[in-house]
RNA sequence: GCGCUUGUAGCUCAAUUGGAUAGAGCAACGGACUUCGGAUCCGUAGGUUGAGGGUUCGAAUCCUUCCAGGCGCGCCA
């Protein structure tokens, strides 16, 4: 509706602007206003435009609506008010068409022209030998988001999982757990089952240390790696067996947190392994690599270090073995060329802002871009916190396991819902429980604007009210009970809807801002414009749902208007919870 | 020291990217046909947007100087 509009007054303002010599106002745009007493839209082009049409604002904007007062079938008012706003009052059978024409179209969500843009997401990047803990929860559910999100306008996405998964850790762990293995596939025993995930990182933890007092051991550890490196089949075969244990278990996370990466996306550090030296030696060919130290880099002026010198983004360290930065440097060469990727997202904690910072601008300054205008995007995100405003860590002070949070998560909702339902069967309750509790921990953090840090609760995350996973999905809930209510085929039902009240009114409105706080999530990478939308969405409901009866209500049109407002707000809720990884239960 | 980032109601967060009287939830107080699911709704109170200066019709937002926190700054990722 919104673009219609803004089209309609483009057209109808021409000449006026003609007439005032204002060529350039394709930036027109409506806004909604804060107050509703203010309009269903309003326009401050005459603001904008008063100081080129050599105007007051105020009678620019006077002639505005002179102009705009001739569209009857569009507007019931039209005002100026202020130092020149422009406050247009819809029609009501304007809504009401936008809104039936709405309704009646399959996709929620438009889709992007030409086929849109290649968009690669980089996100997870999960470490071998690890488990996933508090840490790898921020960019494994907001780059999940970020990829539904794109991916539902209508952009080809590939998803990436840029694994820790080669040099030296891996080196020790395969020392380690190499002759456990071993061990255990000679008595035929089952590998999965024995040697878990916790169990490496264990052993990883222990070589680890060993390596900093033992020197035996490092010198072994050593070896590993270059025995890896070289492509030993035995180390291969070991270095394979680890990884394939360790992603099983971050599956078995994934899938609690319906998170869409799968083994396809598994794109680590082993991955470019062999293109790396490729790398350098194309960076070397630019002439900007230069050897300092020892170490071969390449310094921009734009980055300084601690006492002012130049600080370098190093390609090859003295001992000959590349760095982290290596391997984005050879990824954004194999994504730029092979998978013809448009724009480059990725997803990870704002400590590494300079770290990206520098490779985007190194892989433009040496020419490593096979496109050389790909768009290339660091979504920063701040930390996880405690109650005491401190990183999150348990009372020991080690990193919080990921799967134990989700377990609690789901076991507090679970109480909720034995206490709020207990005519639910007991598999019920579970199946809502996991869903609550999994979908509140995501939308806390969805919720919020990803740059600051955010203070970790339970309580507040699962409360029944507020900005919360629990409230969406009870308002959909609310809308499926009506409907189960009243005997009638949710998925199928349909009517055209009125407006006879100002709640449906509101409510038809809102729901037509959905699409555009899916774009503005697309484009500014912030999933929390679509949750601060849905939430008031919701609220928007539960005001229509408390002053609207729908089945007790004698007008049979009206009724049947209501039905189809409630259920398109339920399509709605689900839409926005699935782009945000989040199930809508029917009940609850 | 330099750089990035944050500072909004007692608490947790928003604010359509420069728009109108800065909005929600929690906590407090007061209400709502014995209810289409009260897991809800409506209202009251609560603010010098860290401080000062500047830019303009208009600033939480942009520029500038301070104050306070967090993070980062050569071979870890």
């Amino acid at each position: 509706m919104k673009k219609r509009l803004i089209t309609l007054i483009h057209q109808n303002l021409a000449g006026l602007f003609a007439r005032y010599g204002i060529e350039d106002y394709s930036f027109i745009d409506v806004q909604v206003p804060p107050d509703k007493a203010n309009g269903d839209f309003s326009l401050n082009a005459a603001m904008k435009l008063a100081k080129a049409a050599k105007c007051a604002p105020q009678k620019l904007a006077a002639e505005m609506v002179a102009s705009l007062e001739t569209e009857k079938d569009w507007f019931a008012r039209v005002e100026v008010a202020g130092p020149g706003f422009i406050n247009l009052f819809l029609a009501n059978n304007v809504i009401e068409d936008s809104f039936n024409k709405l309704v009646a179209q399959k996709d929620l969500v438009e889709q992007a022209a030409a086929g849109g843009e290649a968009t690669i997401i980089d996100y997870s990047s999960v470490n071998i030998a690890k488990q996933m803990h508090v840490g790898h929860l921020r960019s494994t559910i907001i780059g999940d988001v970020l990829a539904r999100v794109i991916e539902a306008l209508g952009n080809p996405v590939v998803r990436q999982n840029h694994l820790g998964d080669w040099g030296l850790p891996m080196a020790m762990v395969i020392w380690k757990a190499g002759p456990e293995i071993a061990a255990i596939e000679q008595r035929k025993g089952d590998l999965a089952r024995e040697l878990t995930l916790a169990r490496l990182e264990e052993l990883y933890k222990g070589v680890s240390a060993e390596c900093k007092d033992n020197p035996a051991t490092a010198a072994a550890c050593a070896e590993c790696l270059v025995r890896l490196q070289n492509g030993d089949s035995q180390m291969l075969d070991l270095w394979h067996k680890i990884v394939r244990i360790s992603m099983a278990e971050v599956y078995r996370i994934y899938r609690l947190l319906d998170v869409k990466l799968v083994e396809e996306n598994e794109c680590g550090e082993s991955f470019y392994r062999d293109m790396l030296a490729e790398t350098v030696a194309e960076i070397d060919k630019s002439g900007k690599m230069v050897e300092s130290q020892g170490a071969r880099c390449v310094f921009l002026d734009e980055f300084k270090g601690k006492d002012g010198s130049p600080l370098p983004v190093i390609v090859q360290k003295t001992d000959g073995a590349f760095n982290y930065g290596t391997f984005d440097l050879a990824a954004l060469r194999y994504r730029t060329a092979k998978l013809k990727a448009q724009r480059i997202v990725y997803v990870t904690d704002a400590r590494q802002a300079l770290h990206f910072k520098q490779i985007f601008a190194v892989a433009r300054a040496v020419g490593i871009l096979a496109l050389p205008d790909v768009k290339l995007e660091h979504v920063p995100f701040g930390t996880i916190l405690g109650e005491d405003n401190k990183p999150l860590k348990t009372r020991s002070g080690e990193n919080v396991k990921l799967a134990e949070l989700l377990d609690e998560a789901i076991e507090r909702a679970y109480q909720v819902v034995k206490e709020k339902n207990p005519g639910l069967s007991e598999e019920r309750k579970k199946e809502v429980a996991r869903i609550v509790g999994i979908g509140a921990v995501k939308y806390a953090d969805l919720s919020q604007n990803r740059n600051n840090d955010y203070v970790f609760s339970f309580d507040r995350m699962l409360a029944l009210n507020g900005n919360t996973a629990p409230y969406l999905q009870y308002a959909h809930a609310r809308i499926c009970s009506i409907f189960r209510k009243a005997g009638l085929d949710i998925d199928a039902f349909a009517a055209a809807a009125v407006v006879s009240q100002v709640e449906e009114r509101d409510l038809m409105m809102k729901l037509m801002e959905f699409n555009q706080a899916v774009v503005a999530v697309a484009i500014e990478l912030r999933p929390h414009i679509l949750c601060n939308y849905l939430y008031e969405l919701a609220a928007c409901f539960s005001s229509f749902y408390d002053k609207c009866p729908v089945l007790s209500c004698e007008d049979a049109k009206v009724r049947d208007s209501r039905l189809a407002i409630s259920n398109f707000t339920r399509r709605t809720l689900a839409k926005g919870l699935e782009l945000l990884g989040i199930s809508a239960p029917r009940e609850m």
